[in-house]
DNA sequence: ATCCTCCCCTAC
DNA sequence: TAAGGTAGGGGAGGAT
C-alpha cells in the first residue's frame, strides 16, 4: 500500500511534468482542487495554469472516508468547508493524505455557522454591540485575580471561543484586548496561525488557550511555558522545499508506472472492493492538441449497475446535450483527470454516439465523458453503494464526545451534495457554460451553420416586418455563424439578463397561491418555519421581492430573516425544477443568438451587436421580445440591462429589477456609473467595500481626489486599450472588467504609496526600533521546543504538530475584529459611496475637515503614510507633517492619544463614521505594528538575527535530509526522493499497523483550526 | 527584478 | 435541524 501510494505520487509527478512553471516550488496551488495562476511568460498577466489532477483528491478522500467508516459525524455547517480546507493546498493536502492514512477522521465540528455572520453589516454590528455590553458586564463581576497584570489577545479561532476566554480572563483579573497592540498585550492566545503571522508574532508569547482554562481550573496562574504554541519544529512544509530545491533532476523519467494515482490510491483505500476491473489504461491522447497523458480510471464501482437508478437530479445533464466535440473532450481531458470509463471511451472520444445507446448505464457514461461535473455524482454514488469494509465504526464515545448536541450524521456524500444549493448552482453554471460553448462551436464550423435554429430570432424579425413594414436584412448565412469577437469593441451592445429571484419564481410556478407573499426558499419545512423559525440557521437561498422589502436578502439565515419579516413563508427547494427552468431559459435566449456568455444558471450576457445587425431591431425591441419569450416559456420574469459593456449592463439590470429593463445609452455610462454605489459593483463585496469605506474616511477630505484618480486611471487605461477611441465608448468586455479593477487599483495605488514611502520616515524612528530589536533577539531564544502533548503519545504529538502547522488554516484575527465593527448597511451613509453627488461630497468634506487633523495625524502615524500623499489631499493642513513626526517619536503613547482624540472628535460624528474611524485606526495599527517589526528587524538587528536564522534553517534542513536518507531506500530522482520519502516517513510510522488491521484506537487527537467556520478535527489513530 | 506562494475576496 | 460549493481573480510579500 505504501508503495502504491508512492507510485501514485510519482506518477503524478511524471504525468504532469513538474514543475508546472519555471521556478515552481511545491506549493499549495499545485495541489489545489482548482486551477491556479501564474505568469504568461509575459509581464504581469495572471493566468490559470492547469496543474495536476488534484481535482479528484477531494473525491478520493471522501471516498476513503465513506468507504471505511460507517459514520462520519459532522456538525453543523462545517462539512463542506472541511473538504475545501482540507484539500486546499499542497502541503496541506499532502499532509492530509499522510495523516488520513494514519488517522481516521471521526468527527469535526465547529463553531457557529457564519460567525461572523454572512451578513457582516448586521452580524458584525450586533456582535460589536454585544461585545461591548458583555465587556461591561464582565468587568463588573470579578472572581479572582489569577490573571492580574495579564493581558491577552485572542487570535482567531480557539477552542474555548474568544468569548469564553475573554470571560475567563476578565473574570479572573486579567484584561482582554480586542486588538493586538504590542505594548498592551502580554500573551497572545491562539491555536493556529498563518505563516506570516507566526513570523510577526515570533517574539510574543503565543500561548494555547488551554493555558487559560487550566489556570482557571487550577485556581492559580500556571506558567505558560508548557503552553507555548510554537517551537522550533521542522515542518513538512520545510522538507517539501528541500524537494523543490532539487528540481534540476525533475525531468528524468522513471519507467512509467502502470498505476494511476487515483486508482491505486483508491485501491489502497478500499481494499475490500474487487479489483477485477481496476485496470488503468494510459490514454495518450493522439488528438491534434497537446499530447497530454491522461490516466483513465476504470472504476469498477463507478459503473456498477446498482448506481444507475439513483442518479441525482443533475445527473441528467444530457438535458444540456451531449458533447460531441472531440477537441472539447481533449480539453476536458486536459483540464482534469477524468474518471473516464472504458465503456464511454471504447468508441473513441465521440461520446455523442453513446446517446442513442441503451440503458442508463451508457447514458451515465456519456455524461461522464462529456460533463466532467458528473464525475462527482458518480463518485458520490460510488461512495454510497460501494461495499463498506467491515471496519468497526468509529468509537461512538468519541463521536458523542466530539459532537455536541445538534451534530448530525450524514451517511453518504451524495446526500450532502444533493441538498446543497450552492453545489447545484455551481454545477448548473458549468452546465450552462459548456452548453453555450458547445453550441457556439457547432455554429463556428463552416457548413454547420444550419445546426442551430433561431426560432426566437425569426419571431422577432416577423414582428419587425409586420410592425414597421420594412424588410430586414436577410439573416441567413452569416447570421447563423458564430464568430467570436465578431464586432468591434466600440460598437458592442451588451445585455445582461437575470431571472428575478430565481428559486422563488420557479417555486411559484407550482404554487401560484403563494404569489405576493414574502417567500424564502430554504430547507426548512414550512410548519417548522412558522413554529420555530426564529432560531433557524438555515440559509435562505432566495427570497421574494416582498420579503426583500422587509430587508431580507439572499443568503440570510432564516432566523434572522424571520425577525425582519414575520410573515416569511418557507418554500422548499426544487432542484430539478431549477435546472429545468434554467435550461429553458438558456434555450430561449439561444434561440435568438449565440453571442451569449453564461454567468450562472439564472443569469447571462448577450452581445446584441450582431443580432441587431441581422435583424435591424433595436436593442429595446430585442430585449423586450426576449423577456416576453422567457416569461412565456418559463413562467418566470426576468430583468434585463443593456449597456455598452458588461459592467454597465449588469448594473443596469440591477436597476431594472424586478421584471423590468433598463438601458444605458452610449455615452451615458459615466453619468450612470456615477449613481452607482461602490458596493453594487460586482467584485466589490463586503470586505472591499469595507476597505473602501475606510479609505474614503482615511483620505477623508478626499473622495474627490479618489475619484479623479479613478478617472485618470480609467482614461489611461482606456487609451491604452484602444488608442483612437473615445474613453468610455470602447469599453469592451475586458475593459469593463478592468473598470471594477480600476476601483481597486485606485485604492491600491494610494495604499502603496503610503507603504512605500513609509520607509523614509520610519528610518528616523529609533526609539521604536530599539525596542523591537530587543524583542527580536529575545525571540530567537524563546523559540525552544516544548512538549505540547502530554496526553497523546509523543509520536502523535509530533505528527499532530506537523499537521497543525501544515494546515495553517487562514486566520486573520484582524478581519474578525474588523467585522465586529461594521455598521448596519441599511442606514444611509454618505461617505460610503464613491458617488460624487455634491451633497455627498459636501457631507464628507464636512466630516473630513472636522476630523482631518486628528485623523490624519494618526493615520499617517500608523501606516507611515506618505508625506507627499498626505500633502496632496491635505493642503489645508500643512502642519500635518509635523504631527506625523511628532507622533512618530512617542509611539508608545500612540494608542492613548488615539483614544483621546477619538473621544473628542468622535462624539460629534455620526455613529457609523465613528465606527469607521475606529476601524481604520485599528487596522492601521495592526498593520503598522507589523511593518515596524519588519523594518526594525531588518534595519536594526540585521546581522545578528539573520545569521541566527540562517543557521537555524540550514541546520533544520540538513537534519531533514539526513533523516530522509536514513529511513528510506534509494530512489533515483532526488526531488521525488525527497518528496516521497517524506510522505513515506510520515506514513511509515504507523503504516504497518495500517495494513494489518483497521481499527480505531482510543487515543485521539483533536485539532483546531480556524477558517471561516473554524473547525475542530478529531482524529483517531489507526491501529 | 521577476516570478511564485500564500492568503484573501467575490459571485452565484 | 442542515446540508457554508466552486471557480475566478488579486495583492503582498517571499524566494530566487
Ligand atoms: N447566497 C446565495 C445567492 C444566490 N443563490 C441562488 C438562489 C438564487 O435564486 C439564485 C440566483 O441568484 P441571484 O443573485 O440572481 O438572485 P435572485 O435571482 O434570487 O434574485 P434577483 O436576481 O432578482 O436579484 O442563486 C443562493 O442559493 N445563495
Ligand atoms: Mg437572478
Amino acid at each position: 500500500m505504501q508503495n502504491d501510494w508512492i507510485k501514485c505520487i510519482r506518477q503524478e509527478i511524471n504525468d504532469f511534468k513538474w514543475p508546472p512553471s519555471k521556478n515552481a516550488r511545491i506549493c499549495s496551488d499545485h495541489f489545489c482542487n482548482k486551477d491556479y495562476k501564474g505568469y504568461d511568460g509575459e509581464r504581469k498577466v495572471m493566468l490559470k495554469k492547469a496543474f495536476p489532477c488534484f481535482q479528484d483528491i477531494k473525491k478520493v478522500i471522501l471516498s476513503y472516508l465513506f468507504n471505511n467508516f460507517n459514520k462520519i459525524v459532522l456538525n453543523n455547517y462545517s462539512q463542506c468547508h472541511f473538504i475545501n480546507t482540507t484539500l486546499k493546498g499542497g502541503y496541506k493536502t499532502l499532509m492530509q493524505f499522510s495523516e488520513i492514512s494514519k488517522y481516521t477522521i471521526v468527527t469535526y465540528d465547529l463553531g457557529d455557522k457564519k460567525s461572523p455572520s454572512n451578513f457582516p453589516p448586521e452580524g458584525g454590528y450586533m456582535k460589536a454591540k454585544m461585545d461591548k455590553l458583555e465587556k461591561q458586564s464582565c468587568a463588573k463581576e470579578k472572581r479572582s485575580n489569577i490573571f492580574r497584570g495579564i493581558s491577552i489577545y485572542v487570535n482567531g479561532y480557539t477552542d474555548p471561543t474568544s468569548e469564553v476566554l475573554k470571560r475567563l480572563v476578565t473574570e479572573n483579573g486579567g484584561t482582554y484586548q480586542y486588538y493586538y497592540l504590542k505594548s498592551r498585550v502580554s500573551h497572545i492566545i491562539a491555536t493556529n496561525l498563518p505563516k506570516s503571522k507566526i513570523a510577526h508574532l515570533r517574539d510574543e508569547k503565543v500561548v494555547r488557550p488551554n493555558w487559560i482554562v487550566d489556570s482557571v481550573s487550577a485556581g492559580k496562574l500556571i506558567p505558560c511555558q508548557n503552553y507555548l504554541l510554537y517551537n522550533q519544529h521542522s515542518t513538512f512544509f520545510d522538507s517539501l522545499k528541500d524537494f523543490t530545491s532539487s528540481k534540476s533532476v525533475m525531468n528524468l523519467n522513471t519507467s512509467k508506472p502502470s498505476t494511476s494515482f487515483l486508482t491505486s490510491f483508491e485501491n489502497s483505500l478500499s481494499p475490500t472492493t474487487t479489483t477485477a476491473n481496476n485496470d488503468v489504461t494510459m490514454d495518450v491522447s493522439n488528438d491534434e492538441e497537446a499530447p497530454a497523458i491522461r490516466v483513465k480510471k476504470v472504476g469498477n464501482e463507478l459503473i456498477d449497475d446498482h448506481l444507475n437508478d439513483q442518479l441525482p437530479a443533475y445527473g441528467e445533464a444530457d438535458d444540456w446535450g451531449e458533447d460531441d466535440e472531440e477537441d472539447e473532450n481533449v480539453s476536458e481531458c486536459l483540464r482534469s483527470t477524468d474518471h473516464l470509463q472504458d465503456v464511454s471511451r471504447v468508441s473513441n472520444s465521440s461520446s455523442a454516439n453513446a446517446e442513442g445507446d441503451d440503458a442508463t448505464q451508457l447514458n451515465q457514461s456519456s455524461n461522464i465523458s462529456s460533463e466532467p461535473l458528473n464525475r462527482n455524482e458518480n463518485l458520490r454514488e460510488h461512495h454510497q453503494h460501494s461495499p463498506q469494509p467491515q471496519l468497526p465504526p468509529a468509537n461512538p464515545s468519541i463521536i458523542s464526545k466530539q459532537s455536541p448536541a445538534g451534530g448530525f450524521q450524514i451517511n453518504n456524500v451524495s446526500e450532502f451534495f444533493n441538498k446543497s444549493r450552492l453545489h447545484h448552482i455551481s454545477q448548473w453554471k458549468l452546465d450552462a457554460k459548456s452548453y453555450v460553448t458547445r453550441l457556439q462551436k457547432l455554429a463556428t464550423k463552416s457548413g454547420s451553420g444550419g445546426v442551430h435554429k433561431f426560432p426566437g430570432r425569426e419571431k422577432l424579425m416577423k414582428l419587425k416586418i409586420t410592425e414597421e413594414d420594412v424588410v430586414p436584412v436577410v439573416p441567413n448565412g452569416d447570421g447563423d455563424v458564430y464568430i467570436p469577437e465578431a464586432s468591434n469593441g466600440d460598437e458592442r451592445v451588451y445585455a445582461h439578463i437575470d431571472l428575478d429571484c430565481f428559486f422563488v419564481s420557479v417555486a411559484l410556478i407550482n404554487r401560484p397561491d403563494l404569489r405576493g407573499k414574502p417567500l424564502a426558499v430554504t430547507h426548512l419545512r414550512a410548519d417548522d418555519a412558522n413554529r420555530q423559525g426564529f432560531n433557524s440557521k438555515s440559509d435562505i437561498a432566495c427570497c421574494s421581492y416582498e420579503a426583500r422589502q422587509a430587508g431580507v436578502q439572499n443568503g440570510m439565515l432564516f432566523g434572522h430573516a424571520k425577525k425582519l419579516c414575520n410573515d416569511l413563508v418557507a418554500v422548499p427547494y426544487d432542484f430539478e425544477a431549477y435546472q429545468r427552468v434554467s435550461k429553458v431559459f438558456y434555450d430561449v435566449i439561444l434561440s435568438f443568438t449565440l453571442y451569449v456568455e453564461a454567468v450562472s444558471c439564472d443569469e447571462l450576457f448577450v452581445e446584441l451587436t450582431q443580432l441587431m445587425k441581422v435583424t435591424s431591431a433595436t436593442a429595446e425591441e430585442i430585449v423586450t421580445c426576449m423577456r416576453k419569450d422567457v416569461f412565456e416559456m418559463t413562467q418566470c420574469t426576468c430583468s434585463c440591462g443593456v449597456g455598452s459593456n458588461m459592467l454597465v449592463a449588469r448594473l443596469a439590470t440591477r436597476k431594472a429589477k424586478p421584471d423590468g429593463q433598463h438601458f444605458v445609452e452610449r455615452g451615458g455610462e459615466r453619468e450612470f456609473m456615477r449613481g452607482v454605489q461602490v458596493q453594487d459593483l460586482p467584485g466589490i463585496g463586503y470586505s472591499l467595500h469595507d476597505k473602501l469605506k475606510s479609505m474614503n474616511l482615511v483620505t477623508c477630505g478626499d473622495v474627490l481626489r479618489q475619484r479623479t484618480t479613478l478617472h485618470q486611471l480609467q482614461q489611461t487605461f482606456g487609451s491604452k486599450m484602444s488608442e483612437a477611441d473615445s474613453f468610455l465608448a470602447d469599453l469592451s468586455k475586458e475593459v469593463s472588467r478592468r473598470l471594477t479593477l480600476i476601483n481597486k487599483k485606485g485604492k491600491h495605488i494610494t495604499l502603496k504609496v503610503k507603504v512605500r514611502s513609509a520607509g523614509a520616515p520610519k528610518e528616523s524612528y529609533k526609539y521604536m526600533g530599539h525596542g523591537i530589536c530587543d524583542n527580536v533577539s529575545r525571540s530567537s531564544t524563546l523559540k525552544v521546543a516544548t512538549n505540547q502533548a502530554d496526553v497523546i503519545s509523543r509520536e502523535c504529538a509530533n505528527l499532530f504538530r506537523t499537521f497543525k502547522i501544515g494546515i495553517q488554516i487562514s486566520s486573520l484575527e484582524s478581519t474578525a475584529q474588523h467585522r465586529q465593527h461594521l455598521t448596519i448597511s441599511s442606514s444611509s451613509r454618505p461617505s460610503s459611496s464613491l458617488s460624487t453627488s455634491t451633497n455627498h461630497t459636501n457631507n464628507i468634506r464636512k466630516y473630513a475637515t472636522k476630523m482631518d487633523a486628528p485623523l490624519q495625524r494618526h493615520i499617517t502615524n500608523e501606516s507611515g503614510a506618505d508625506v507627499n500623499e498626505t500633502l496632496h489631499f491635505n493642503d489645508d493642513n500643512n502642519n500635518n507633517n509635523n504631527n506625523n513626526n511628532n507622533n512618530n517619536n512617542n509611539n508608545d503613547e500612540f494608542s492613548l492619544s488615539m483614544s483621546q482624540i477619538d473621544l473628542e472628535t468622535m462624539r460629534e460624528l455620526p455613529s457609523e463614521i465613528q465606527n469607521e474611524i475606529r476601524e481604520a485606526l485599528c487596522n492601521k495599527k495592526l498593520k503598522q505594528q507589523h511593518q515596524q517589526n519588519d523594518v526594525h528587524n531588518n534595519i536594526v538587528s540585521n546581522n545578528k538575527n539573520n545569521n541566527n536564522k540562517q543557521n537555524d534553517v540550514s541546520d533544520k534542513r540538513e537534519r531533514n535530509i539526513i533523516d530522509s536518507f536514513n529511513n528510506v531506500e534509494k530512489i533515483q530522482q532526488q526531488h521525488q526522493l525527497l518528496l516521497l520519502r517524506h510522505i513515506f516517513n510520515q506514513r511509515r510510522s504507523s503504516a504497518q499497523v495500517d495494513e494489518a488491521s483497521s481499527r480505531i484506537e482510543s487515543n485521539r487527537i483533536s485539532l483546531k483550526a480556524q477558517t471561516k467556520p473554524s473547525f475542530q478535527l478529531s482524529v483517531s489513530r489507526w491501529n
